[in-house]
DNA sequence: CTTGTTTACTTAAACGGTTAAGGAAATAAA
DNA sequence: TTTATTTCCTTAACCGTTTAAGTAAACAAG
């Protein structure tokens, strides 16, 4: 195909390559008339530069990695709107990774990124993540990192998170004040921090509202639709149901909504409900929903953005810019007296 | 940082860089002793490749991009799942770009790719997209390119879509069986394929059944969701007002209950509705939303392997692989007489 | 014993840029 | 007029890997 190289701009003008390459980026090396020459030729051929010889030369790719636990979620696909409107204004771009919440696939996927093939990674650790040698590694070669979401607290690096531990509370309270005594809380994990931070402010809500925390109250839910159902509907069924459910994650939903239906429990009237989520469709359930909703999109630009600083600017101390962006409590009928 | 490349290798082992890169890549120009050896060494010093050397020199770099208009759309966000799938089992990288139903964007995300950034292109157009230069220019550089849902019929390539004119079709059929005479279309475009082929197959259910088209009941959204409220209730408030209506993209749902819900309509004894949406919150929308569901998850699946096979095998005749994989209707309460 | 073949390497060029160092000509300063 | 400086280039090394071509030694065949 003999694609337009710097080569073959300088044969055609007569000049070395060094002195195209600093025309083009308008080096103070080359008569403004040589400048002209080569950017007119270099237009009407169409060169594009090969990306990779530039990365290979500079050491650095002009790319980074999102690696998240998936992305059929609102949350993930709003906070990838963010990233990739930073990184596009930066003139970055963005390699994309999903680690399905398996661990073995979130260590091959950041070993992959010691090689220089991105200069910095966002990350939201999967469900199953403890062991933290991986990031560490990363950390360790000087791959920029920051986290979002789901972080992890060991590692020193800049953090993007929303308020889970009052978001938890609020959630809690809110339930408290419309009358709920026996609330249960659906989670995903034992280990995020999210989830325990989340599962806190719920334990301190209660607590502080006199309401004695019981573990049986307390789900964790799985990545199998099914079973998550039999054991929602587990906990509907028991002798003390409860009549309050905080979904910590917005796939939760439909799952408390389907099955309050199948029992035919009346949301709000016997039992009600109120999740974490960005759904847009929150508002148009049956009845509406209450959320706990988070900045995912000021989240991802946030992550992305502080990412970028430390990519342009040495000496940037990452761990020094952690942010937390706080959620919102949006009350809707699911979750109210009517 | 010193990085450990083949170099350092070799010199650690007193073998040439060349004995180096072959014995990694099982050359069998190099006995088992000495790869056992670099093997061992490579393991102990945990060698990286650097991704973009070897992109240089074997002017492959492994990665694919992926262009959407958006990512806030439950049907990409399953198409990208789909997606990265089949990209990480073959060993390749995804990147991401958005072209937030921008046609200038679109076209300079384009135009990087002239650069050999990237092996092939899954592309899904973006709603201005009229002019199709820009994709033209990128086949005529010999980057394989697979459209997926939102084609361009005046471009030779494979494309993955849905029976979108049946789905068209198919919906207006539910609506009148249900008794509607008087049904409305809601699109986002009068370009795309897609919309368009909706749109014939809805007039052709008319027409079949009898009934006069009606450009009135024809209605193009557009971003702005408040424009779109407006225009919705505007018609909803029409002397004939509609009695059934069909969106033709998932976001158009939330306005369309919205809307019912302020003027008072009931869904479904009022006014029937129907979508073409991937939500999983349909179930449980008041009323539950009848709906056509796209397999954005195996359109995302079929069009990276049919871009990997054209990488794979010389010869490969992408435009004699396009593949049409059928929408469901799922028929819930929204649409039926109750 | 010579010739051909195989084995197991090495040498060096190449991929397409960037950049430090150098140099000739023009201009300015002494 | 001589020397210093600036301007505008070129030369060549380099980034890390791959690979075509070459070669020395070992072995096999005739």
């Amino acid at each position: 195909m003999g694609n337009i190289t710097i080569k073959l701009l300088a044969k055609e003008l007569n000049l070395s390559t060094a002195a195209i390459s600093k025309a083009l980026r308008d080096s103070h090396d080359i008569s403004a008339v040589t400048k002209q020459r080569v950017l007119a030729l270099a237009a009407k051929l169409d060169y594009t530069p090969n990306p990779y010889a530039g990365s290979l030369r500079r050491k650095k790719s002009k790319t980074i990695a999102v690696v998240l636990p998936e992305v059929a979620d609102s949350f993930f696909s709003l906070a990838i709107n963010g990233i990739e409107e930073v990184a596009i204004e930066k003139g970055y771009h963005v390699l994309i990774y999903l680690s399905h919440e398996n661990f073995i696939r979130e260590k091959a996927i950041l070993k992959d990124f010691q090689s220089g093939r991105v200069d910095g990674v966002l990350l939201s650790i999967s469900a199953e993540t403890n062991d933290i040698q991986h990031i560490q590694d990363l950390c360790n070669k000087d791959v920029p990192l920051v986290f979002f979401d789901r972080v992890c607290n060991d590692i020193p690096t800049a953090k993007i998170t929303t308020n889970d531990y009052e978001s938890g509370y609020a959630a809690t309270q809110h339930l408290i004040d419309n009358g709920c005594r026996n609330i249960a809380l659906l989670s995903i994990s034992n280990s995020l921090a999210i989830s325990n931070k989340r599962m806190e402010g719920y334990q301190q809500a209660l607590k502080d509202n006199g309401i004695e925390y019981d573990a049986a109250n307390h789900l964790l839910c799985s990545n199998d639709v099914l079973k998550n159902n039999e054991e929602i509907k587990k906990i509907l069924l028991r002798k003390k149901r409860p009549d309050g459910v905080i979904a910590t994650v917005e796939k939760l939903t439909t799952a408390i909504y389907l099955v309050c239906k199948e029992l035919q429990l009346n949301i709000p009237n016997q039992i009600k409900v109120i999740s974490f989520s960005n759904q847009a469709s929150a508002n148009i359930l049956n009845p509406s929903l209450t959320t706990i909703t988070q900045p995912a999109f000021d989240m991802g630009k946030a992550a992305a953005s502080i990412l970028f600083k430390a990519l342009e600017k040495k000496n940037f101390i990452l761990k020094n810019e952690s942010l937390v962006i706080p959620s919102t409590l949006t009350i809707r009928e699911s979750s109210t007296n009517s």
